[in-house]
DNA sequence: AGCACGCCGACT
DNA sequence: GTCGGCGTGCTC
């Protein structure tokens, strides 16, 4: 019998199950992994093979025919593909949404109203013309008598070898129809070619040499390329401290990967995908680097992708995405700075790209190597049980010593020049003592706007969201009241709703508060601020380059100065408030501000003369402070996983959130009631004492954009006792009660 | 998620 | 009289 004609299909809709269609022959030769353009419902989709369906099965429903197979070529290699199935079973997430994000945008068929639009983006293609071997050569001098211009139009296309027509015609005006002739005559052929990506991005970087290694970024090196050459998985930390040369390991095993014909991802944060970065990279791959950055265009971002694909480029460097790379025959997978959250998405399909590097690089037989100055507890606990292998970078590649971190306790310091409560007067004599030394400054204040809250004074009622019941921000320049959330936006009301007083106040502090504060207290100074509000459209590397140059002498701003590339001239960092981040309700608080603590004080300590940072904090005695002033990690993870154990906060293992979702507050709460009593049932059944039920954190109930959430917390190390507490919830997910809708995440960073 | 079908309120 | 509000149900 032949072939089978039915496939099972993936198909993008929240439906955790394959679809069976039939492929009639006069389609083509299905592919796995290939597009294939399929009726579903009233609509026409997008759907993927994954794999042929067996035939003559009594069937409930009955079987639609596919419209067309897009693809010759499969989309997705059958590793990634593999590895994506894989992935869509442990985040719980539909397959077909999981296929979809892992494939560059705008390539896909779309429905609007009945007529189909082709996809945005296809191969270029163009016309080349090429001479036939020997005949071409041969006419060549009969035509020059008999055709002359036909002659001239041949000796061209022989002297270029291969020549595309457009650029044929611009020289030979008319020469359409002598090239018809020459095709005729069989003394050329003409066909498509698939266009190449102009792989010269930007002015050619100069290669560099690779630098000498220390004795400890040798050994990394040694164990790293050993993992690869051995070809098999192996998992590594590398616990480096900032400027201990972490990228130099990263080029080197890459190198090596390159050396024995396998391919390499590399997945940095956001942030720190800059040009100098890039260039670094350049320096030593040249052109044979793509690069995946949140800014490209559809367009550029695919053209990067088909570099991948056709196996033209090896080597790709990109943000949490990038782990989706069409990279064939896998050597490393290295994620630098590891903890940073930004490899976690937290839309549509949930992931996390640490995590999935781990995945993809065991299953694709590659080297995983996590690197940070700050490991995530989850990582430090795979290296302390073995399941990660510790390479550690103690000393800094360059000979400059880490920064002093000094702690200037608020609870002493109440008030400073002027009045105010943002710089206390030891920050305000280390600024001035830096400017004089025409040195420079970053201020970190991890809260942007002007005041996190507006408060009447007449009543003591905050202002708040409509539709998120959380407090609004102040925003100055431009002016009005802005909810974190939801990004809803409404003028800075004249008085109180409540009791029409117009005695407003602002309640605290953000980096508009300081910046304004600042150009008081140094009026000389040149100040510049950065976060989220100042940075759109990518004016941040324009702000940090600036910093650089030294057109700044003071810059305060969110995170987002806590990273980036060395600024020699930087000797002081002040932390305004450390304690922000340290309450809020997420069981990984005290561990991101350790993070943030170390890595901002980290800013002071690239240049020459060593820097100092200090810390204004109510809560000098909290871990997370104290340790990040001693720079001492170990010790943080030591006291963090014990006092997370302490709370009924298993550090490790999988969480998953089980989000309920509704307009209606009665709905939800019912939905859950439901739900978390047979939850309970089968926490009872399971007899399992390794699951903690964490939530609902901080409220079990919260109104997100206008729609209220109910969220419960579960954690495990085992992954089916977390799948069999969530069966209730997944049955419920394709019929859920009337007006809910049912979500699940794996390992959310956000417990709001 | 989309999308259609279906059944009640304020409109040219 | 209908346009459209969103509740409900379905997708091989």
């Amino acid at each position: 019998m032949a072939k089978s004609e039915l496939w099972n299909v993936a198909v993008p809709t929240p439906l955790n199950r394959l679809f069976v269609y039939r492929i009639p022959a006069e389609l083509g030769e299905p592919v796995q992994g290939g597009r294939v353009l399929v009726p579903f419902g009233p609509r026409r989709v997008t759907g993927y093979l994954i794999d042929a369906a067996g035939d003559g099965e009594n069937r409930s429903f009955k079987i639609k025919k596919a419209l067309a197979l897009l693809d010759e070529v499969p989309m997705l290699p059958s590793e990634l593909l593999k590895f994506l199935m894989e992935a869509a079973s442990y985040y719980i997430h539909p397959v077909g949404e999981v296929l979809r994000t892992a494939l560059p945008p705008g390539i896909d068929f779309k429905e609007r109203g009945k007529e189909l639009v082709g996809p945005k983006i296809k191969n270029r293609v163009y016309t080349v013309a090429r001479p036939k071997a020997g005949e071409a050569g041969q006419a060549l001098d009969q035509l020059l008598k008999k055709a002359p211009k036909r002659a001239s139009v041949l000796q061209w296309i022989i002297d270029a070898g291969e020549i595309s027509l457009a650029e044929l015609k611009a020289r030979h005006p008319g020469a359409g129809a002598q090239i018809k002739r020459l095709a005729d005559d069989g003394l050329i052929s003409v066909f498509e070619r698939e266009r190449d990506v102009d792989p010269f991005v930007g002015p050619p970087v100069e290669r560099d040499l690779p630098p000498e290694l220390n004795p400890e970024q040798t050994a990394a090196v040694h164990a790293i390329e050993k993992g690869i050459e051995k070809s098999g998985y192996t998992g590594f930390l590398l616990h480096g401290i900032t400027g201990s040369g972490k990228t130099e390991v990263y080029l080197r095993a890459i190198a090596r990967a390159a050396s024995l014909q396998r391919g390499s991802l590399v997945l940095v944060p956001e942030i720190s995908l800059t040009p100098q970065l890039v260039r670094r990279y350049r320096a030593r791959f040249g052109d044979a680097l793509a690069v995946l950055h949140s800014g490209l265009s559809d367009r550029e971002r695919f053209d990067q992708w088909r570099l991948l694909r056709s196996g033209r480029v090896r080597v790709a460097i990109g943000v949490r995405s990038a782990i989706f790379s069409p990279v064939e025959n896998l050597g490393i997978i290295a994620v630098d700075e590891e903890h940073d959250s930004s490899f976690k998405q937290e839309r549509g399909f949930r992931y996390n790209a640490r995590d999935l590097a781990l995945l993809r690089a065991a299953r694709a037989g590659a080297v995983a190597v996590l690197g940070s100055a700050t490991p995530s507890l989850e990582s430090h606990h795979n290296a302390e049980i073995g399941k990660l292998k510790k390479l550690v970078l103690q000393t800094r590649a360059t000979d400059q010593p880490l920064p002093e971190v000094s702690i200037i306790d608020l609870k002493r310091h109440q008030s400073g020049p002027g009045g105010q409560s943002v710089v206390t007067q030891p920050l305000y004599a280390a600024i001035s003592e830096t400017l004089a030394r025409e040195e420079q400054v970053i201020l970190f204040l991890n809260r942007r706007g002007f005041a996190p809250a507006l408060l009447c004074a007449g009543c003591g009622e905050l202002f708040k969201c409509d539709s998120c019941a959380v407090s609004l921000t102040l925003h100055s320049r431009p002016s009005g009241l802005c909810c974190h959330y939801c990004g809803a936006r409404r003028p800075v009301p004249e008085r109180c709703a409540k009791c029409s007083s117009d005695e407003l106040k602002p309640v605290g502090a953000g980096t508009q508060k300081a910046e304004a504060l600042l150009g008081s207290l140094f009026p000389g100074a040149r100040i510049a601020r950065l976060d989220r509000d100042s940075a759109s459209g990518g004016k941040s590397e324009a702000v940090l380059e600036k910093l650089r140059t030294r057109e700044i002498d003071i810059l305060v701003g969110t995170q987002m100065v806590t990273k980036g590339h060395d600024f020699p001239f930087v000797t002081l960092v002040g932390v305004l408030n450390a304690d922000v981040g340290l309450h809020m309700p997420d069981f990984r608080a005290s561990e991101r501000t350790f993070q943030l603590l170390t890595q901002v004080a980290g800013r002071a300590g690239r240049s020459a003369r060593g820097g100092t940072a200090m810390i204004q904090t109510y809560n000098a005695d909290h871990p997370a402070v104290d340790l990040a002033r001693t720079h001492d990690y170990m010790a943080f993870a030591k006291a963090e996983s014990a006092f997370r154990e302490e709370l009924g906060y298993p550090p490790f293992g999988r969480l998953a959130a089980l989000r309920l979702s509704s307009k209606s507050a009665g709905k939800v709460e019912a939905a859950a009631r439901d739900l978390f009593v047979s939850l309970k049932n089968i926490r009872h059944k399971t007899g399992a004492k390794d699951i903690t039920m964490l939530g609902p954190v901080p409220a079990p109930l919260s109104l997100v954009q206008g729609r209220y959430r109910w969220r419960i917390l579960l954690r495990s190390p085992r992954q089916d006792l977390i799948r069999k507490l969530l069966e209730p919830a997944l049955s419920q997910i394709e019929s859920p009660p009337s007006g809910v809708r049912i979500t699940i995440d794996i390992d959310p960073v956000s417990m709001l």
